[in-house]
DNA sequence: CATGAATGAGGCTTCATTCAT
DNA sequence: AATGAATGAAGCCTCATTCAT
């Protein structure tokens, strides 16, 4: 079955290797570009990263926004397996919990990605549908979970908590933004009206201003 | 005997008259052109709106800086206006939260704007410092007479307050941002220690995604 | 069967035939360009001269100096070979006036590329270093050559040679300036000590202002 | 006599203070700056270095050569006057080598100025003629004086000395330039013919190449 | 007279995209 | 299927010059 095919038609699928080598490589330099300077990378340049030629781009993603939708492809599926994991394996808050933390690591370790998944917080009408859904359903599941057990009360569009969080990320140069973000994620959870001993206070009195 | 023309209108020094309406122009137009793509704008765009021509642009803004923060500058003059206010006239709490709400107004109004307005919540270090500082003075001194009042428990840096609203507001076309935001508001005063009662619930239950 | 013309045209490789057309017109343009204006051309200008979209230009010399340099590279190269073949047929000192009769030729012959190997003249810290050293290396010989005969004895630096000379040929719209080059070109042979019967006086007095 | 005057017809002639006082402002400002960058000076750098506004500069001098021939002016009109007084005071051929080498330093007490007075070199069929037929005269004046004493056989364009020195000192960054020059004047003079003894040797076998 | 404002034009550079091979 | 070349369009900036006051 290797052998492509004696007669004149050719029927092995070969070359499918070299192009998908080609698509992830571009994948992965979209990604590592977009980390440094946002969505507005120049496609040459991800081609050259990549080590094909522009044109290749082109083919395997005729337009722009296909490259970048298969890189949110890639950074939400971490994502969103990572939250069926401490669904399956934590108490609904505290798996709430965790995965916001995550998130938050999650925007640090991809430092300016920050901005591309910005894109997927915008909601369903962005050119992203398909990734945007999926991030959407993921929180929205972990929220619905916690909200079930009766110890998150007051409501807010689970999406929001992202939102909220992303904001502050993307004030990228911020030194400080983790510990903030991870912060955030606390006040955000006592004002949905989870118990106070489920938020260790591990960081008490912080300056008030930068 | 200075004034060469006795009527009411005046002869003697209306050039600046141009130069000032050609300023507010391009100030405005570029708080227009911001609004849709924040600090990026293209000066040659703004000056086209403006229907002034670009070198004209450079005369009152050489450096492109300039104009970003002339717009700055009178956003957050209304701002910190506002602020003051509210602290002569109201209990802190109620003043902090009453701000948070036209913020969020504000943010509103200015649609996308909010990008714009990102900037100055990336801290000090950035290009923006006059401005940058006003507002962070401004949130700042909020924050500490509501904590002073001993309502507020939970600490937090004052500017993720509108750095976290800022992250709703800043996924624009999405239509239901506004109540999302206000919503968050008091889920961040909850979170922060305030009364359950100082936020009167107006929205019920939400759904849950978009 | 790869070949389907049978003919002369080659088919298989064509497209390099343009990028190296569009190459040669660049440099051609340039040179031109350079003959008028010295190395501060307007690549605009070049490109709009050759035929070529400007970012054509940009593509084939990312930056100016590639530009620059191509054209030196060319100049340079027909004077270098006219030195070797001089220095392998003719009496060093002889060898040497004849190059620099040459030089005066070359120089009329490019009419204002003479500020554009001016540059090249500046010594080896400049931008161009490649075809500097070429050149400098040239005259060099030739002068070595020409003093270890014992025929030359006042010492000057070989280049400096070359910048008298340009300095005449530098001044264009100045019709009669290959005489005077060429009467230089003696009175400096002259001046470092050559006999006077090498000089044949081929032009007695010439006026005195122009 | 400070009062601009009493009655309704302005009487005084006071404005042609301020407006000398600019003109000169404004030559000396274009000297300097030609100095530095040749005579491509910006008109509104030249306006703003004199604190005047560009719209002075354009009163004063209409096309921008007006205000280049203005400097052209000022310097020739030094050379031109040590010219003069070297021929009253010293034997011809010395006095001409004198002149040469004070062309020397003035060339290296104005770095870059040497450009501009190259335009002056070109001779007269130039946008400068006055300045230029000024100049002209004056080595012509020095060369025919040394000639009439028959101690200068060879002929050449007079000006053509001062080409073939301007030659070396337009390449500036050439730091050794000076010591060239100095060693070409008397080149040159030997190779007109001039004794070897007027000629002190004072710096003997330098190297070939730099 | 003097001024500051305004402008048109031009140069530089980068990019997304299309085309011929 | 892949390539390198080419392009138009757009952004940035600076300048010489004109105009209204």
């Amino acid at each position: 079955m290797e052998r492509p095919s004696p007669g004149p038609t050719p029927s092995g699928r070969r070359p499918r290797a070299d192009a998908a080598r080609n698509r992830s490589r571009l994948v992965a330099a979209a990604r590592n570009a977009m980390a440094a300077d946002g969505a507005n990378v120049s496609l040459e340049r991800v081609a050259r990263d990549a080590g094909v030629s522009i044109a290749t781009l082109y083919r395997h993603f005729p337009q722009r926004d296909a490259l970048i939708e298969a890189v949110y492809q890639d950074e939400v599926g971490a994502l969103v397996a990572a939250a069926d994991d401490l669904r399956a394996r934590q108490e609904p808050v505290v798996a709430l919990r965790e995965w916001l933390l995550l998130f938050v690591d999650f925007l640090d370790s991809k430092q300016g990605m920050s901005e591309a998944l910005g894109t997927l917080l915008q909601g369903p009408d962005a050119l992203f549908r398909d990734s945007s859904d999926r991030l959407a359903s993921c929180v929205d599941a972990l929220v619905r979970s916690a909200r079930a057990t009766g110890r998150l009360t007051t409501a807010i569009q689970p999406l929001d908590l992202l939102r909220a969080i992303g904001g502050i990320a993307s004030v990228s140069p911020n030194v400080d933004w983790k510990a903030s973000a991870e912060r955030l994620v606390d006040v955000l959870l006592l004002g949905l009206g989870a118990d106070a001993d489920l938020v260790a206070d591990r960081s008490p009195h912080p300056g008030t201003t930068p």
